[in-house]
RNA sequence: GGGCGAUUAGCUCAGUUGGCUAGAGCAUCUGCCUUACAAGCAGAGGGUCGGGGGUUCGAGUCCCUCAUCGCCCA
């Protein structure tokens, strides 16, 4: 076996094993419990990077975990078509060779995404596999897949026939560059430093003026009103006039609103009901026309008169330069305002007036409110329930058409003859009206989010009625991102609700972003990304501007990393070194094995039953010990605290099992005989548990280990009749606990006997005793206590800290040339021929000194304190009072030893 | 403007319901290639828990307030 561990060498063959014996799969078994995960659909345009990471890290350690704990665990794979964005990307391919879309047509685009897709679409799914993902292969789905496209047809029309759907011309988000309609969740806001342009309209028929405050002076072209605050009496005489509207020349009324902030501005307010979210409300109310300026491209239309054609931000050049010429312009200010971007391709968006779809969202969310709010949708951190709610109590009706070609095409007809709309689950082929055959398929497509809120159930075989679909929805945990609770949680929940009558999901977990070393999100265009693929196989990568290259950490340690850093829903500061620890780690464990193996295979274990009585006291230690961890674990994993999962196993392997197990049974194992087999037993069957309790972190090197382990020693185990081990750990069973094999009073000697060994090791750091030399230490108890609680573990001792000789006994003699250190029940004093330093020696005591009379004095201080005694609980109180006399005790000693030293030198 | 989160060792972060002397990894210092591991071993140093106020016998932890940073929504 190499010294090093080498994840390349076994990471793909295990892979491999995996899923060509179908270890993966997931078959409906009424006997036993489901668990179900679905996969946050990764975009068919995707490439993992960190997020995706994290996100499939964390689900698979639920996954593995549930899998061993002897559940039926489904972890459901697929992509999402990502209209928008796929659409995209095949354009972009097309602009190469100088095309457009319109140039091949609908048909021949749409052939030409599916090339694509085939092509590139599952390079993603790939990537997944590199990290470990136990995913069941066999039933990875698309959203674009023949039966979920039935789904999505098929809950468009009962939407429709419920009455929840519905086609009206409404003021939607519109992106220019993709030419499409957005939902309002699909919009980003950022603040932007802009300008906030007065501007004087004329009232008719007056030398008055009044003037109006826009951040968007090109949408005066569509003004056709002003509106002031009912109440705001500077105006109150206006409302009702007519107002000129500069360069349009057009006559507009002033009207009273109470929308109008009289604080804003001038108090004055142009109204664009067909360019604002707030003036068309306004607009509807006050019967206004809806005059459209700027078109589909984002070009000013017609209705802009000799502005006609301009691009709109051209256009606000132009106009504010004619207005400043008419000396229209009262004057400028700088202003910050919030400016809607497409999420997709960040163009500034526009509020455009057209005829779309739209669900109605009202309903359907208040299903979802209840459902959070009576615990059958439960969020972790909690605290992501009020993100949740407050999305959807707000929420206004969802835009879900898309004029874009990739996607599913709506199930929508419209006769040309009598114009009647048909909305219908199979293609018809004449209309039910008039029996017209001359029907035209409604172009748009659906928003993608559509058919992802469907995935929980879509996935399993909905509408049909599956035995999938009854054994394993609703799903368990659905692990995400904050940053889709509204795209894709809430709309789950919603559909789920709608169509399945229950909840798609019980847990909603969520994990923190990752961030870069500096706290910024990663992103392609800050070039500071980490790539998970160059991390786990190595290789090199650009970030910051610069080349760098990596060796391969493996995926086990990417994984271990992750987990270890997933704290609460806490967000991930990340650079490429931090995974230092995971491979460090992993490393560990390696070594540690590498030990086990050679010396189990130089023993030849006897599988004779190993009896209590024959344990030492280290072998027991380390049992409960180990049962303590797997308690932690169990519950740290019930309750999705992946870092204290990280952590514990981290702790007992490299703590308790390296550092102090093994060294302890290392004598034992060169000695041999009866002790050694026992000690052996205790070495594999804890590691055996070890591998377990790590596998679902780390499944490649742990499967790696355990199999090489079964060729040594086939069963684990102190019986006589242990079970042979089976053919994968990943299938194996997670460890429980054995509650007699805790021995809490036994722990805490062993704490004592590490206290020592450390204080001798101390000291031998400290007078630079050379590591070859042995040494004299005496252990002088205070009481029998501590005597009773040592004597059993003097050999142990003096193996530990490299001591020839130990003296034990209740109020020893301090030796002549000694330095000494001070415990709890008792202290230690080493014999220092040769080495001793009376200074060092003063200063250690006296340092000491000072340490343990500060503590005295607070505890005094507490002791002295009627309130503390009186109402503090009675175990605290009693506490603090053998403390006392533990702390007063050792500071007796320590002032002997000082008088001693004085006297000395 | 509203909401949420963060502020603990030089850095990155833990710290469950308030209760032993506030922990870890990395970094630093000292000594070791000890027959599993230098990606390691042994030892050490390092913190007025962002500021202020309050509740309490007792606050890193609960409440109020201020500051700084970040995210989301409008």
């Amino acid at each position: 076996m190499p010294k090093h561990y080498n994840a390349a060498d076994v990471e793909d063959k295990w892979y491999d094993a995996w899923e060509q014996a179908g270890c993966f799969e997931a078959v409906v078994d009424k006997k036993k419990q489901p668990y179900t995960v679905v996969i946050p659909p990764p975009n068919v345009t995707g490439i993992l990077h960190m997020g995706h990471a994290l996100n499939n890290t964390l689900q698979d350690i639920l996954v593995r975990t549930e899998r061993m704990r002897g559940k039926n665990a489904l972890w459901q794979p697929g992509t999402d078509h990502a209209g928008i964005a796929t659409q995209n990307v095949v354009e972009r391919e097309l602009k190469k060779d100088g095309l457009h879309r319109d140039d091949l047509g609908r048909e021949k685009f749409i052939k030409k995404v599916w090339e694509w897709k085939e092509q590139y679409g599952s390079t993603i799914i790939h990537q997944l596999k590199k990290l470990g993902s136990s995913c069941d292969w066999q039933r990875e789905r698309f959203t674009m897949d023949e039966g979920l496209s039935r789904a999505v047809r098929s809950v468009f029309v009962r939407l429709y026939e419920q009455g929840l759907l519905y086609r009206g011309r409404k003021l939607i988000n519109w992106c220019p560059k993709d030419h499409t309609a957005l939902a309002d969740d699909e919009v980003e806001h950022e603040d932007k430093e802009g300008k906030l342009w007065h501007i004087r309209y004329a009232v008719k028929d007056s030398p008055r003026h009044i003037i109006v405050a826009t951040t968007r002076p090109e949408t005066m072209l569509g003004d056709t009103a002003v509106a002031v605050h009912p109440d705001d009496e500077r105006y109150k005489e206006l409302v009702g006039q007519k107002l000129i509207l500069p360069i349009v020349e057009r006559e507009i009324p002033v009207i009273a609103d109470d929308f109008v902030d009289p604080k804003f501005g001038t108090g004055c307010v142009k109204v664009t009901p067909a360019h604002d979210p707030n003036d068309y409300e306004c607009g509807l109310r006050n019967n206004l026309e809806q005059i459209i300026v700027i078109g589909e491209d984002g070009r000013m239309t017609e209705a802009a008169g000799k502005y006609q054609g301009l691009d709109r931000f051209r256009c606000r050049e132009k106009l504010v330069e004619e207005l400043e010429q008419k000396k229209c312009i009262e004057k400028i200010d700088e202003h910050m305002h919030a400016v809607g971007h497409c999420y997709r391709c960040n163009t500034v968006i526009e509020p455009y007036l057209s005829e779309q779809w739209f669900v109605s969202m009202k309903p359907l969310a208040e299903k979802a409110i209840e459902a959070s709010k009576n615990g059958e949708v439960k969020f972790h951190p909690a605290r992501w329930e009020r993100v949740y709610l407050s999305w959807l109590e707000n929420v206004r009706d969802w835009c879900i058409s898309r004029q874009i070609w990739w996607g599913h095409r709506m199930p929508v007809w419209y006769c040309q003859d009598c114009d009647e709309v048909i909305v219908s689950e199979i293609d018809p082929t004449e209309c039910p009206k008039c029996n017209s055959a001359n029907l035209r398929q409604e172009s748009d497509v659906l928003d993608t989010w559509f058919s992802s809120a469907l995935w929980p159930f879509s996935t399993l075989g909905w509408p049909d009625n599956t035995e999938d679909l009854s054994y394993f929805y609703p799903t368990s945990t659905l692990v995400t991102d904050r940053g889709i609770i509204y795209f894709w949680v809430a709309r789950m929940v919603m559909m789920g609700l709608q169509f399945m009558g229950r909840v798609p999901f019980k847990n909603v977990y969520i994990h923190g972003t990752i961030l870069d070393e500096f706290g910024a999100k990663m992103s392609k265009s800050k070039g500071n990304g980490i790539d998970p693929l160059v991390m786990i196989k190595g290789g090199s990568q650009q970030r910051f501007g610069k080349e760098h290259t990596f060796e391969g950490y493996g995926a086990d340690a990417i994984r271990y990393t992750l987990a270890a850093l997933t704290t609460e829903g806490q967000d991930i500061k990340l650079s490429p070194t931090r995974f230092d620890m995971g491979r460090n780690f992993i490393n560990k464990v390696w070594n540690a094995s590498r030990f086990v193996m050679m010396n189990l295979a130089e023993l030849e274990l006897d599988n004779s039953e190993v009896r209590e009585s024959e344990l030492a006291f280290e072998d027991r230690w380390i049992i409960s010990r180990l049962n303590e961890v797997i308690k932690d674990m169990t519950e740290a994993f019930d309750s999705f605290r992946y870092s204290d999962l990280a952590k514990a196993i981290y702790d007992f392997t490299w703590r308790d099992y390296c550092d102090w197990y093994v060294e302890m049974v290392k004598q034992r194992m060169r000695d041999g005989g009866r002790s050694a087999q026992v000690a052996g037993r205790v070495l594999a069957t804890v590691l055996d548990n070890i591998l377990r309790l790590l596998h679902p972190i780390a499944p490649f090197f742990t499967e790696e280990v355990w199999t090489a382990l079964n060729g040594i020693c086939p069963s684990r185990g102190l019986g006589a009749d242990e079970p042979q081990a089976g053919k994968f750990l990943m299938i194996e069973k997670w460890p429980e606990v054995v509650e007699t094999a805790r021995d809490e009073a036994l722990e805490k000697s062993m704490e004592s006997v590490q206290d020592i060994v450390r204080a001798i090791r101390n000291i031998r750091a400290k007078f630079n005793i050379p590591p070859k030399d042995g040494i004299k230490a005496v252990l002088s108890g205070a009481s029998e206590d501590f005597v009773e609680t040592v004597s059993g573990c003097v050999e142990l001792i003096k193996s530990q800290a490299g001591a020839d000789e130990v003296e034990l006994g209740v109020g020893l003699e301090k030796p002549d040339v000694s330095a000494a250190e001070i415990l709890n029940g008792g202290q230690v004093f080493v014999s220092l021929e040769g080495f001793m330093d009376v200074e060092l020696e003063k200063r250690r005591v006296a340092k000491e000194l000072e340490v343990k009379e500060k503590s005295l004095a607070a505890l005094n201080g507490k002791l002295r304190n009627e309130g503390f005694l009186a109402k503090a609980p009675e175990d605290v109180v009693a506490r603090e009072k053998e403390r006392k006399v533990e702390l007063t005790r050792q500071i007796k000693e320590l002032m002997d030893l000082a008088a001693s030293l004085e006297v000395n030198s």
